[in-house]
DNA sequence: GACTATAATGTAAACGTTTACATTGTGATA
DNA sequence: TATCACAATGTAAACGTTTACATTATAGTC
């Protein structure tokens, strides 16, 4: 590899010379400016980030952690991410955590290492204390989807409770009385306070909440269709099911067909998250819609802004969650 | 930021006992370490990704990039390309082309600038002789899902002809004789290649191909539903339907339902990827199955070997394409 | 006690940039 | 002509590591 010193040598500049022209800063004489550009071309010259930034005292790095990129949301919401710190000259670095503690702490570690300037994270799995300690080290690490207690103004997310409240008092409004919930068996904030919000909405309309009719399992198609099969068999009657999320509504629809049931006619669903998938399932899914772009670049110039320490702070958009009417949802039948 | 030689301070003992403590490498006394652990412990450090780079001349960072993370098709790919990475233990670094020769290319750049020690490239819109010439200028960066002549020994793809071919022929298998095909609008190999194996496997079977029934839209949900609108307004009758990827089958279901025609009574539907989402279609869509993750798997290994110049080079497996029978294709009626 | 082999540690020179400061060259002004 | 202002450029010291080499300490051998 070529470093700035070929560069300067083959223009007959000196290196700070080929550095500011490469950087577009201060003044230089055309001359020397067109002599160090042809020189790079020649060289195929390209500064070397990490010497860079070690001089620059700045990476042009942000850092951010998602469970696992091959869930649309988070490849949604990473995407608003990147395009968001693309438009600030800044480059993203993503890890994943794979819902695992360990791998998630180890992925922050890796990007505090990288001197980041910003720092995204999506760690649902590691101990709150853990968390916490980090969120003392780093001012400028924001929280996406998690709540954590004394960092509130740097914690990007929805309200979950409410989502759900909306998703079950529709179905409530439509005329549902049974109502299931297949939840997720993951011991995180959302899952809590999705469920808080089913139990909500039953309790103010006087419904009581059959526990049959209460199930866990992992958050993905699978688990939803494992769920559903589990209901199916408990033989409690019930006409519309409420679920964690749209993965689980999916696998949830395709086992209610596999049943030999209709839905909307026999069994009105409703998902959570409003995915891409949630247009793409038959009959298109009734969901509750958050904004995971805004999110993703809210959590980015949120951190930023707090890294360049601005004067006036950013203030994060208010992430409103509604529900999105499909087809999935109709009056329960008689 | 606390750098090692506060914590050689701190432990009392020298930069370099530092630097062996944390690196794991050569001799330490036990007590040296215990006090370099404890001091590191107590100041919170993490060895500067960059400095190390930059003395140990390597990043330990693999660079990929991929059109957008937000397609399950890319997550799933990038996910396994971290995986990877993550077991050598390095660090992968991804950025997203857009779509955009202008985005890949810059991308590319910015990759080559934080000196990765391994290349993944996904970029199906930059120009061929701009992307031959950095094949040549780094020999160890690989491409996925895109064939270079000359350097076909660092590309990672699927035969696509063949797996449009087998999709076809599927349908022929089943007695359609009209089938409509809804290709890419992206002037990019993969969409040349499908639309081949489409023609050959007509041509096999002696049908004739009617270009009213060949449509052409962007690959994703929403063009394969204007494309079906299309084909519908045509009025030219055809019994199944071929697509360029699961994403736009999944649009072309839904118009399909919209114009009150039964999947696949009345239309059977072929889509390509097998994608997550063929799974959560309903019917289940049947297509064309590609082994994304061990694409991404051997596309890291791949870089790597030839990075290290290991003595046996690593020889990719052959991507087997093959078709994945569910409920989206019947007989035709009548 | 003198010597040697070896383990543990320290010293200082890289690595490839940026940038404060110093130097040079040029034209304008008195 | 001497002086000044200013633009263009160069010099060299950081930045935080790693690591070759040098040094010191320790134990074993004769």
């Amino acid at each position: 590899m070529a470093t700035i010193r070929d560069v300067a040598r083959l223009a007959n500049v000196s290196v700070a010379t080929v550095s500011r022209v490469l950087n577009g800063s201060s003044k230089v004489s055309e001359q020397s400016r067109r002599a160090v550009l042809i020189a790079q071309k020649e060289l195929s010259f390209c500064l070397n980030a990490n010497a860079r930034a070690l001089a620059h005292q700045d990476s042009e790095i942000i850092g951010a952690t998602v469970p696992d990129l091959s869930d649309p949301y988070f490849g949604a919401m990473i995407r608003a991410c990147e395009r968001t710190a693309q438009l600030q000259g800044f480059t993203l670095l993503v890890l994943q955590g794979f819902h695992d503690p360990l791998r998630e702490e180890k992925a922050i570690e890796n990007l505090i290492s990288h001197q980041c300037r910003g720092l995204i994270i999506h760690a649902l799995s590691m101990k709150e204390q853990d968390l916490k300690a980090y969120m003392q080290r780093i001012p400028y690490m924001v929280l996406v989807n998690r709540e954590l207690e004394g960092f509130k103004d740097r914690c990007i997310s929805i309200d979950n409770e409410k989502g759900e409240y909306l998703a079950v008092k529709h179905l409530i409004e439509k005329g549902h009385k049974k109502i299931a919930y297949i939840g997720s068996s993951h011991k995180i904030h959302d899952a809590f306070e999705r469920k808080a919000g089913f139990l909500k909405a039953l309790h103010e309309a006087g419904l009581e909440a059959d526990p049959k009719l209460i199930l866990e399992d992992e958050p993905y198609l699978e688990g939803g269709a494992a769920a559903t099969r589990l209901l199916l068999s408990r033989k409690v009657p019930f006409t519309a099911i409420a679920c964690y999320n749209d993965n689980m509504a999916a696998g949830v629809m395709s086992e209610i067909f596999e049943a030999g049931l209709s839905i909307p006619d026999d069994v009105s669903v409703v998902g959570f998250d409003d995915l891409f998938l949630a247009r793409c399932l038959n009959p298109k899914l009734t969901t509750i819609h958050h904004p995971v772009d805004e999110m993703g670049r809210d959590a980015v110039l949120l951190s930023t802004s707090i890294y360049n320490q601005s004067p006036e702070p950013f203030i994060p958009s208010t992430f409103e969650v509604n529900l999105v009417e499909r087809k999935s949802v109709t009056h329960p039948k008689a």
